[in-house]
DNA sequence: TTGGTTTATTGGTCTATGCCAACGGCGAGG
DNA sequence: CCTCGCCGTTGGCATAGACCAATAAACCAA
């Protein structure tokens, strides 16, 4: 199997394609979750690869490693480079959008906005989001549909003056973060966020189609972009019965 | 500030000393939680410090990217290296024992085994610990205190062949991982866990004094040691009115 | 057959170097 | 006074090459 990846190298000076060693996870990625890199089956060596691919040892090292912290691979000196087994619940510890990973598992969500209101920025959200008080602020909240079924309670809160007009655009249909990006340019890099479980209340018993009392996951998070300001603070409730948050761990422990 | 790092180099066929970039990070470490590197504070510029440690810059880089995984640095392309602000409440994505952890943070662990029995293994968790059917394993109960209140309910399943007279050592005052480590010589190296809520039933409220039907964190974890061998199958309860558990995600997203 | 030794393989670490890309500040021009 | 663009600083990416360390298989000796 030849692992072929078509690099786009920027000849100097020409557009900014992606970093090669991302252009190499992805395309591994790729060969990963298409099945034509089984699971359990052998990597080439690295020294192997990397000249089949035409790149630095170092490159292609860089690009196992991102799979590698994302659970994907499993390296073992003196051994080989492997194909992780497990399916892989996307990891807890990956920022990615609840669109795109519903997508990737075959699931097809949906979204109904219940609420979209603009107003002052309470005092306590104000301190994460670095706002002045009483700062306008979209408040936004949505529920989320996979299969037709609630899933998934989002509250929202955004700075609304760097984001003007954003009822405009299709929140039913549309990924938060997908519409920042190519609507406003932002691009969500980071984010620090905390699980905490919670039992459901009446109403959120109500919208999530769940009894009173039921289980939920509260996730809190606050998502930074490129240049580490804060755009945007949500308070996210999971239903429990389905869904479960994996992580991966190496022990970096120092 | 000199941010020395006395550095072992193992000259040629001496001693293994650890790699040189986790004895740079342990140092970075050791000058943040001492609090010599105040946070906010920028670090010297790479090409500065890797010439003032002695070592190359890739080297020093790659202690960097350590610290900032772990979310203890921030770096920002054409401006610096900083020392993240918040205190770090300490990672979920982070392997560390529960007694290192509460140490860490001041608090005085305690805990009281509730039940150690050795037991055919069931079907569910051999598979997961790659035991042949009705293999001897141990199973460990056991509530652990912080600061004499009960906060979390532990249930090891553990291979008994793997670890034999386990039932020697004092599981109330050392942590199991430290155990495993200086008693048998396996080190955990790898985890792979999930989070999910739950609500306590009767029996779990009456042993972490709460009321039944309050909200619970049910951890699953599998463990593994450097070679890949699962050493350990735990269901851990939470008291969710005492934790939270925090993740720094950098978007990895390919 | 058994048990240790050697050897080839493969990932891990480290050095040395060069250029690119983002950012901030400063100075020239309006 | 403001704005635009240049430029130095700093982290990011990629290359090349060397040696270390863990692993397993092949090998040899008792």
């Amino acid at each position: 199997m030849p692992t072929q990846v078509p690099v786009k190298r920027s000849p100097s000076r020409l557009s900014a394609a992606a970093p090669l060693y991302t252009q190499i996870a992805e395309s591994l990625l790729d060969q990963i979750e298409s099945g034509k890199l089984a699971p359990g089956s052998r990597l080439a060596p690295e020294r192997e690869l990397s000249q089949t691919l035409g790149v630095n040892r170092m490159t292609l090292r860089q690009a196992l490693r991102v799979l590698e912290t994302q659970g994907l691979l499993i390296r073992r000196q003196g051994h080989g480079t492997y194909i992780a087994e497990q399916k892989i619940e996307r990891q807890a510890g990956t920022l990615i959008s609840f669109t795109r990973g519903m997508e990737r598992r075959g699931h097809k969500p949906g979204a109904k906005v219940l609420a979209f209101t603009e107003r002052p920025v309470e005092a306590s959200v104000a301190v994460h989001l670095k706002l002045p008080v009483s700062a306008p602020v979209y408040e936004i909240h949505r529920l989320r549909l996979v299969n037709q079924e609630p899933v998934l309670l989002e509250r929202f809160t955004i700075p609304a003056n760097a984001f003007p007009n954003l009822a405009c655009h299709d929140l039913a249909t549309r990924s938060l973060y997908e519409i920042m990006e190519t609507e406003y340019g932002v691009v969500v890099s980071k984010a620090r966020q905390s699980l905490e479980p919670v039992v459901a209340t009446e109403y959120e018993a109500e919208l999530l189609g769940i009894k009173p009392g039921a289980a939920l996951m509260l996730e809190h998070r606050l998502s930074f972009d490129k240049a580490d300001r804060p755009v945007e603070y949500s308070k996210d409730l999971f239903r429990g019965d389905r869904f479960r948050f994996v992580t991966d761990m190496a022990s970096l422990e120092l």
